[in-house]
DNA sequence: CCCTGATTCGC
DNA sequence: GCGAATCAGG
């Protein structure tokens, strides 16, 4: 099995949309967990939020150098540079290239105002309801699936950091695409799609059917 | 033990 | 670049 480009797309999405390792790996079919993992790792997927590392302190890294190594000898660290502290958080430099645009930072100011974070998700027409004073219960937040239709085809080339990536169909298949609208401003997705994408946690006591992947699930071979 | 992702390193 | 082996944690 070799990564092909519809391959690395099903990864990338499923990944994305936060599905575990495994399950990319039985979508895929005919690989191991961990080759997706390693996949993931060389596009540069990596640290997302996983059950191990949620809870992990800095401070805690072992360089994991068990004492009897069965594949190779440890390697001893150099001891490299003392870590320069003088770096701040910065979320997004997006240093915009000069579009010969006019200048409207208004426009993307509105959409920001709309955009709110992991764990407080918007509702999308606060106009239609009420003022949310205590609006949404604390859930978690987690992937459910598309029921849009939408015309215009992106293509997997042209994703990038401000178009939704909603799929749409099934990687591989000839109509296969993405959503390709603005993105909720840090969200994979566009506003719509966040409604959708991130749905508040129910008790698994309550929810009856696994709900289907975005990508229309296992397909039946 | 089950699961998860992270990492290493021979190939 | 790939992925099994391994580690580390919930």
């Amino acid at each position: 099995m070799s990564w092909t480009e519809e391959r690395i797309a099903t990864l990338t999405k499923m990944w994305e949309s936060g599905n575990t390792a495994s399950q990319i790996a039985e979508e895929l079919g005919g690989i191991s967990r961990n080759a997706v993992i390693g996949k993931a790792h060389r596009l540069g997927l990596k640290s997302r939020p996983s059950p191990v590392k949620a809870g992990e302190s800095e401070a805690k890294s072992k360089p994991k150098t068990k004492p009897a190594a069965p594949r190779a000898a440890p390697k001893p660290a150099p001891a490299p540079a003392p870590v320069p502290p003088a770096e701040s958080a910065a979320p997004e430099p997006a240093p915009r290239a000069p579009e010969n645009r006019e200048p409207e930072p208004e426009t993307e100011r509105q959409q920001i105002a709309r955009s709110v974070g992991p764990g407080g998700f918007l509702r999308q027409n606060p106009g239609e309801q009420g003022p949310p004073s205590t609006p949404a219960p604390p859930r978690r937040l987690v992937p459910a699936r598309p029921s849009e239709a939408v015309a215009d085809k992106t293509s997997l080339l042209d994703l990038n950091d401000r178009i939704c990536k909603w799929p749409i169909g099934h990687p591989g298949e000839p109509d296969f695409h993405f959503c390709g609208e603005k993105v909720n401003p840090g969200f994979p997705y566009c506003v719509e799609h966040c409604g959708h994408a991130y749905q508040a946690q129910l008790p698994r006591r309550d929810r009856r059917p696994p709900p289907p992947l975005p990508y229309g699930g296992p397909r039946v071979r």
